[in-house]
DNA sequence: CGCAATTACTTGACATGTCAATGATATAGG
DNA sequence: CCTATATCATTGACATGTCAAGTAATTGCG
């Protein structure tokens, strides 16, 4: 005995509430990763998730990033990187050497130490993930990558908009 | 001219990279939504994601919660939920009462102005969320939906081993 | 009953994060 | 050239977040 179909506002208002829990999914399940993440780090590496983001980034240029650059690719604002930097500087794994085109700037880049050790943390990490991962199939991380990547798109256009 | 198929080390290997891929994917959509949404919380009523969250929460259990049952709700810590039930209480939205049932809990509630303020939020809220989500259609989301719960639901199984 | 182990919450130390103000340097226009 | 404006980084005030230690009350077991 099927249900008659909804009328256009109900219809509505449930896609609304879809979208809602939807969000709050998203909300838990980053927030479950992430957490775990941070722990793993904490107990294997003594260091923190966004100490490993900011030594990702620069592992990719080798000639190092103005913070300026960091703080964009970390999406966190400039502040923030400056302490993040300070901390990684005392331990030794990253400097700050003048930029030699513009006085006002730094360029961050890793130590020897810090890309040896980098490279331990990041061969750990991506099993982390992908042992994580291991619950999606292939098509699956296809479907939702571009789904994020349409509502990326999306909410970057709506922020241009209300700016 | 069709390219061979990868052999299954090659498989494996690309399987990883899209995994990482889509972790940073997920990290940054969400990242950028979370970052919309504090910053109108900002905007239009002074306050932040956490305390609406609290709030939120509060709103579906008129008789109150125990702080441990906030933590556990929001996925943080107790001690974050004294500070920002703190916070809240200090601004008349929340009160600590009480637990009949033991005297080492309280029970914390929104006020009548707390009730006020959270309903007018949660619309202006919706609505915003709605609008990110926009980018998806039904079928997607629900798409993502059944995504998220077995990634949800796997981790959470990787940390019963491993705690 | 009585004591040991748990549980509920707060506190303080620290790591991220935001924002706004500051100082130093670049850059552009007159 | 010189000044107005913009950009780069740091700082300090504050809001979250974690963890571990401390206090108070409950629970469970002998």
């Amino acid at each position: 005995m099927p249900r008659p179909a909804p009328d256009a506002e109900t219809r509505a208002a449930s896609d609304d509430h879809a979208a809602i829990r939807l969000w709050l999914r998203m909300l838990a399940t980053n927030r479950l990763i992430e957490t775990r993440t941070r722990r793993l780090l904490q107990e294997r590496y003594g260091t923190t998730l966004p100490r490993f983001d900011l030594m990702a980034q620069l592992e990719r240029v080798p000639a190092g990033l103005k913070m300026n650059e960091l703080s964009k690719r970390m999406m966190v604002t400039g502040g923030n990187v400056t302490g993040i930097t300070d901390g990684l500087a005392q331990e030794g794994l990253v400097e700050r050497v003048d930029d030699p085109d513009d006085r006002r700037a730094w360029l961050v880049r890793l130590t020897p130490a810090g890309r040896r050790a980098f490279a331990r943390m990041a061969r750990e990490h991506e099993r982390w993930v992908v042992e994580a991962f291991g619950a999606l199939g292939v098509r699956e991380m296809s479907v939702m990558a571009g789904c994020l990547a349409r509502l990326k798109t999306h909410v970057r256009s709506l922020e241009g908009r209300d700016a």
